[in-house]
RNA sequence: GGAGAGGUGACAGAGUGGCCGAAUGUGCCUGACUCGAAAUCAGGUGUGCCGGCAACGGUACCGAGGGUUCGAAUCCCUCCCUCUCCGCCA
């Protein structure tokens, strides 16, 4: 959430933010709430302070002398009132809060802006397509995918979009983890590896909650969610913590398996690998001190980028628009692989600093040498999500005899150096 | 899942209706002592919100949410969690 602070000093710097990001909140309605909860407050505490004061007197009086009973009917009025102010503070407190969630995080200036897609800047493109097989098909098509790759057992077991890796291909899936993670570690990211399923509080603080449930797998019977990224156990590790100014920066990194609903999406780029309700992913997450956090997005976006580099995967760097980027995000990067089969770009990565807005909404904060207690800034990006990273793998590295070349920082996970379709 | 016990500040641990934002101890910070350190002594040491330029004042917070009462850390209800025993189980 945004500091309530900044925004009664400067409305109109969030107004511009909101009309870029094309989000719908009234911010006249949250400042004309937010002036009513203070008043409010005020007439409530000053109330009770009253109260307080008397009930004070009544202590040092003798218990059911006839001076008390009158006092204990004197009061009695106050102390309905002060029930009133309060319920009233409290019904206002929780308007105002709903409103003040409602208010996106301000992107940074260097933020391109624009109305759509169209105006993310490609920033740098790494690697030549023309370096790619020249037998690339795509990663669906190629023959015997469905020997590794199983969709229809996927489907008869849970549905669509939950396929299995079968055999090498089950391997290779762990190759690539361990890759990824091992990369990690010597980036300074501290591994960790988390519930798959998280509370309410915790989907609320990274903000899955209370806008995108749709997005989220219920588990009705406990209340839980499944996580649609380790993001989300992974930030609210610190939550409604104080960490002191000597641990930041923290860098962790997490695989998990991430579960999305993906509701909606029907139809459009959702073959093969593209897109899918269960996928494996190694999350990049950093709590960081502000004046930190972009120079951190910058090596944390490296750090993704040195994974396609060392696997030999054409990719682009997307700066994104204010449209595009998220509701909490201040800043963020897209990193995109070349398929070379279906020719097309595919997410693997999105980076991004969320400065103080999630930290502020998951109360995570930190103790400065100087000053009073501050949100941390967060950051987190992918490093990477395996299906399309795959899928481009396997698309460009497709050779003319039917197998797929394995890269050579796989091979000591992976063990061969070619990935067969077609069992002997 | 069943039975019992319990959740208090950074930690340990008192407190069972008003004098409790909370004893005491430990830790931490400052000062004294010391060449320096240890030990000792003195003082300080939470977070949110509201007001205030500030000093500071007010208010809330004793697992969470309700309730009783003039007044709740303390009594009642619901929920969550931890521990012990039993059951089940990878």
């Amino acid at each position: 959430m945004i500091d309530i602070q900044l925004l009664r000093e400067n409305p109109e710097r969030f107004r511009k933010a909101i009309s870029l990001k094309k989000f719908d909140c009234n911010l006249d309605l949250v400042l004309d709430l937010d002036e009513r909860r203070r008043t409010q407050i005020g007439e409530f505490e000053s109330m009770r302070a009253k109260q307080k004061a008397a009930n004070q007197e009544m202590a040092a009086m003798q218990k059911g002398s006839p001076e008390f009973l009158e006092k204990v009917q004197e009061l009695k009025k106050l102390s309905a009132e002060v029930k009133e102010l309060e319920a009233a503070c409290k019904d206002l407190e929780a308007m105002w809060l709903e409103q003040v969630l409602s208010i996106p995080n301000v992107p940074d200036a260097s933020v391109p802006i624009g109305k759509d897609e169209s105006d993310n800047q490609v920033l740098s493109t790494w690697g030549n397509l023309e370096d790619c097989s020249s037998h690339a098909k795509p990663h669906y098509d190629i023959d015997g995918f469905g020997n590794r790759i199983d969709f229809p057992r996927g489907v008869k077991v849970t549905g669509a979009g939950f396929p299995f890796y079968v055999g090498p291909m089950a391997r290779f899936v762990r190759a690539l983890l361990q890759f990824f993670l091992e990369e990690a570690r010597q980036a300074g990211y501290t591994e960790v590896l988390a519930p798959l399923v998280v509370n309410e509080a915790s989907a609320m603080a990274t903000g899955q909650l209370p806008d995108k449930e749709g997005q989220m797998y219920v588990i009705p019977t406990e209340g839980l969610y499944m996580i649609p990224t380790a993001e989300v156990p992974v930030t609210n590790f610190f939550r409604d913590e104080i960490l002191e100014e000597s641990q930041l920066p923290i860098r962790r990194c997490g695989y998990t398996p991430c579960f999305r609903r993906e509701a909606g999406s029907w139809g459009k780029d959702v073959r093969g690998l593209n897109r899918l309700h269960q996928f494996d992913k190694v999350e990049l997450v950093k709590w960081v001190h502000p004046e930190k956090s972009f120079e951190e997005l910058e090596s944390l976006r490296k750090d993704a980028e040195r994974l396609l580099q060392k696997l030999g995967l054409p990719y682009r760097v997307l700066l994104m628009c204010t449209k595009d980027i998220g509701f909490p995000h201040a800043k963020q990067y897209d990193l995109e692989v070349w398929a070379a089969g279906q020719e097309r770009w595919l997410e693997v990565s999105s980076c991004s600093n969320f400065t103080d807005f999630q930290a502020r909404r998951a109360n995570i904060r930190f103790r400065p040498k100087e000053g009073k207690v501050t949100p941390v800034h967060t950051l987190n990006g992918s490093g990477l999500a395996i299906p399309r990273t795959l899928a481009a793998l396997l698309e460009n590295n497709l050779q003319e005899d039917g197998t797929v070349l394995v890269p050579e920082v796989l091979r000591p996970w992976f063990g061969e150096e070619r990935l067969v379709f077609n069992d002997a």
